[in-house]
DNA sequence: CGATAATTTGACCGCTTGGTAAAACATTAC
DNA sequence: GTAATGTTTTACCAAGCGGTCAAATTATCG
């Protein structure tokens, strides 16, 4: 009798731990390369090496999974803006936090574009997680950004737009990967273009922000 | 006798041109929301105010309501960047080309949607363009940039990331719209954003590229 | 008008989809 | 061992999907 699912008892078994890693680490794939909907559970099972209603036994739908996916992204990804020290140098910290980005699109682009999809198609699954914690996490560091800027240590600027616009450079090389590919051609696209990427943004972003008399 | 669909005939009717019209109007709501995959025919023949086997009359398959719009907006999308000009003043070139950007994410949304899914999801009908008339214009416009660099007009950077980031910065708005209404809240999020954001893109972007002598 | 071509409809088809039921199989606890 | 629980499979279903067909309807033109 396993009428209850997988929830039952309150320990999880080795077998479950390893198995929904597995599901989740398949479905990442799936969801990221073609949305919610484009995705089918057939796809995320054969992705996984398992059969259709073995997966639907560690997650009763295909909402299930999707969830507890963009949980865990949305956490990790605004780790980077979490570590923005109000203490710390201006400078320098505007520089790690695109370095950072950059590295999360370089080494994370699954994870990325799961959330673009998502936010793309109008984040019916998330709206209450942006105008919760992401907005408040925003509203704080831009208070610091706007301290920053207040003390002549930057160029007064909307700290709203500068966050955009560092999320959406750094974030441009995992969600338009194919496009940055198919522009750079053969010959430059290498993981090199990460790190022509963070040298030219670093510049923009700096010497675009270095405190002004005028 | 009907057979050969809405194509027979090389003149086409009032009622085609309209319809067709209708069509790919809904269509691109409906593409732009939910992606190649996720949209489905019922949809937009619902949108268009027609019957599935009605619409179907006009274009024989999803996919080539589907590439006639993409078609379209690849044209008009690469507008702006067609008329950078090379003889004009380089930091009123770029700021009018960042506002030309902009203008269209205000205007178009849908279109900059429809862009964004398909190149998320690996481009898999456009990729021929991309790197085909796509990469010459870029090619063609870095060179352009690349030039004033050189002769000092404005900070050496590299021009392929350079254009990207404008890409980025502006499409921010019409892609991930959701992402930032949520983040400045009601009290802000009026129209008035396009503008703060203009104001604050030019900045950024004239500032960082002002040529130095260092 | 009448004929011919263009348009629209309703019924339908085969396939894919998300999800279920129940029984077979494996594992663990005693 | 054996009983209880946890896991996997096989077979299946109802709804949704892209698309077809033939008949009905409407527009066009001489």
């Amino acid at each position: 009798m396993a009428i209850p699912r997988a929830a039952k008892t309150q320990r999880r078994t080795r077998i479950q731990e390893e198995k929904e890693e597995r599901i989740l680490e398949a479905a990442l794939d799936v969801f990221s390369q073609n949305g919610f909907r484009g995705a089918t559970i057939d796809q995320i099972a054969e992705a996984a090496g398992m059969s259709k209603p073995n997966l639907l036994y560690y997650f009763r739908t295909k909402e299930a999974i999707h969830r507890q996916l963009i949980d865990r992204v949305l956490f990790t990804w605004l780790e980077p803006l979490r570590a923005f020290d109000a203490e710390g140098n201006p400078e320098s910290e505007i520089r790690s936090y695109i370095r950072r980005k950059l590295e999360m699109a370089r080494d994370f682009p699954r994870e990325s574009r799961l959330f673009a999809n998502e936010v793309l198609q109008g984040a019916p699954h998330i709206e209450d997680e942006l105008k919760g914690p992401l907005k408040a996490l925003v509203d704080e560091k831009a208070e610091v950004i706007r301290t920053w800027a207040r003390s002549g240590k930057i160029a007064k600027c909307d700290p709203y737009h500068l966050i955009f616009s560092i999320w959406s450079t750094t974030q441009h090389y995992a969600d338009f990967d194919v496009q940055v590919r198919a522009v750079l051609g053969q010959n430059y696209a290498g993981e090199g273009r990460f790190e022509d990427a963070a040298r030219f943004l670093e510049q923009l972003f700096i010497d675009g922000l270095r405190a002004r008399q005028s």
